[in-house]
DNA sequence: AATTTCAGCGTACACGTGTAAGCTTAACAT
DNA sequence: ATGTTAAGCTTACACGTGTACGCTGAAATT
C-alpha cells in the first residue's frame, strides 16, 4: 500500500509542517514578530530545536510567508482577471474578487498588511515588494485597456491599490451588514481615481 | 528659589515620565505590544512594580499613547489650515505639510501607522477613532470649500486620507531623495481624486 | 502633634523564551 | 554488509517577563 518516504520528502513534509503551524499561529492578535520558535514547534508537533534544522532564524520562516502570502495575492490578481471578461465593469468585478480574497484568506492578508508596517526593515521590504508586483500589474492592464500613458497609469494604479489595500484593512474588522456598504464605498472611489486619471491625462498631454 | 512640590505635581510629573519613556521605546523596531512594563520603566527611571500606581496595564498606558498622537495629529490640521490661506494650492501645501509632519514627528506617526493594523483591537480602534476624526474634518472643508455635497465630500475625503496615510507609511522608509518625488506623486494623485469627485459629482446629480 | 495616605522600592516567584550540546535512529551511499 | 549522514529528540542553561507582597518615608489631613 504505502510507498516508501524518502528523507527528502520527509524534510519538505515537515518544512510544511512548520509553515502551515506559523500561519495557524497568525491570527488577529498575533503579529510575525510575536510568533514564538517553540509555538511554532509545538504547533507544527517538533521539538524546538528541530526547527533549525529548517530555518536559519525565525526571520528566516517570516520571509517564507510573505512569499507565500505573495503567492497567493498572485493567485488573486489571475482570478479577477479570468473573471473581467463578463459585461460589469472591471472595477467592481475587481473589488467583489478582492472581498472574496480577503475573507476567505483573511489571516494571509493580515499577514501582509501587519507586516507592511511591522517592526522589521526586511519583512516591510519583502511586503512592498508583493505589493509593487501588484501595482505594476496593474499599471500594465491600465495601459492597455485604457491607452493612458505609463507615467498616468502608475500613479492610478497606486493610487488604487493604496485604497483598495486600506479598505482590505478596515475589512478585516467590519461586520457582515458593514462589508456591503464599504465594497460601495471602495468602488466609487475607485471610478472617482480612474475619472480623475483620464481628465488629468487630457490635461497634461 | 525652588517651589514647594506637591504630591498630586510629582506624581503628575512621574506619569509624564512614563509617557516619554514609551514614546523613547517606540523606535523603528518596536511596536506597543513589545514595549515591556519592564523596559518603560527602566527607561522612566522608577520600580517595575511602580508602574502600577500609574497605569492598569500596559495597555492603558497604550491607549493614552494614541491618544496623545491623535492630539498631535490634530495640531497638523490646524497648522495645514493656518498656512492655506495663501495663493497655492490647498492641496500641494497640505501634502507638503503632512510630510514635514511626519519626518518630525515620526515616532508619533509609526505608532498610528502601526497600530492601525496592531494586534490589539481596542488600538485598532483608537486610532481608527483618530482617523475618523481627521476625515472628518477634511470633510467638512470640502464641503465648505468645494461646495460639493456632504456624500461626495465623504468619499473624496476617505479617499484622500487614505493615499496620504499609505504615503506617510512609505516615507517612513523613504531616503532623502525619494522624498520629493513621493511628494510630488502623492499631489497628482489627490489632484486625480479631485477632479475624479467633481466629475462624479455632476454625474450623479 | 498625631494620624492617615500613598508613590515608590526591594524581594521573590513562576513562566516562556532562544539556543547550545550531545544522543538516537533510520535513510542513504559505498 | 558496513559506514556515513542528518532529521529529530532530550536535557540544560541563562535571561527577560508580569506581578504579588510587604515595607518605607514623606506629604497630606486631622
Amino acid at each position: 500500500m504505502s510507498q516508501k518516504v524518502t528523507r527528502e520528502q520527509q524534510k519538505q513534509q515537515t518544512r510544511q509542517n512548520i509553515i502551515n503551524a506559523a500561519f495557524a499561529s497568525l491570527d488577529a492578535t498575533k503579529s510575525l514578530s510575536a510568533v514564538s520558535l517553540r509555538e511554532v514547534a509545538r504547533v507544527a508537533g517538533i521539538a524546538p530545536t528541530s526547527f533549525y534544522r529548517h530555518f536559519k532564524d525565525i526571520d528566516e520562516l517570516g520571509l517564507t510567508l510573505v512569499d507565500e502570502a505573495g503567492l497567493t495575492l498572485r493567485q488573486l490578481m489571475r482570478s479577477a482577471r479570468r473573471r473581467i471578461s463578463s459585461e460589469r465593469g472591471a472595477i467592481s468585478i475587481s473589488v467583489d474578487t478582492f472581498v472574496e480574497f480577503v475573507l476567505a484568506h483573511n489571516n494571509v492578508f493580515r499577514l501582509l498588511l501587519r507586516e507592511h508596517t511591522g517592526t522589521s526593515a526586511d519583512f516591510r521590504a519583502a511586503v512592498l515588494r508583493e505589493i509593487q508586483h501588484f501595482t505594476d500589474e496593474l499599471t500594465d492592464y491600465i495601459v492597455l485597456q485604457e491607452k493612458k500613458p505609463e507615467a498616468v497609469a502608475q500613479l492610478q494604479a497606486d493610487a488604487m491599490v493604496k485604497i483598495v489595500f486600506s479598505a482590505g484593512g478596515e475589512l478585516l474588522d467590519a461586520s457582515d451588514v458593514q462589508i456591503e456598504g464599504l465594497k460601495e464605498r471602495t468602488k466609487r472611489q475607485l471610478y472617482m481615481v480612474h475619472f480623475g486619471a483620464t481628465a488629468l491625462m487630457s490635461k497634461k498631454t
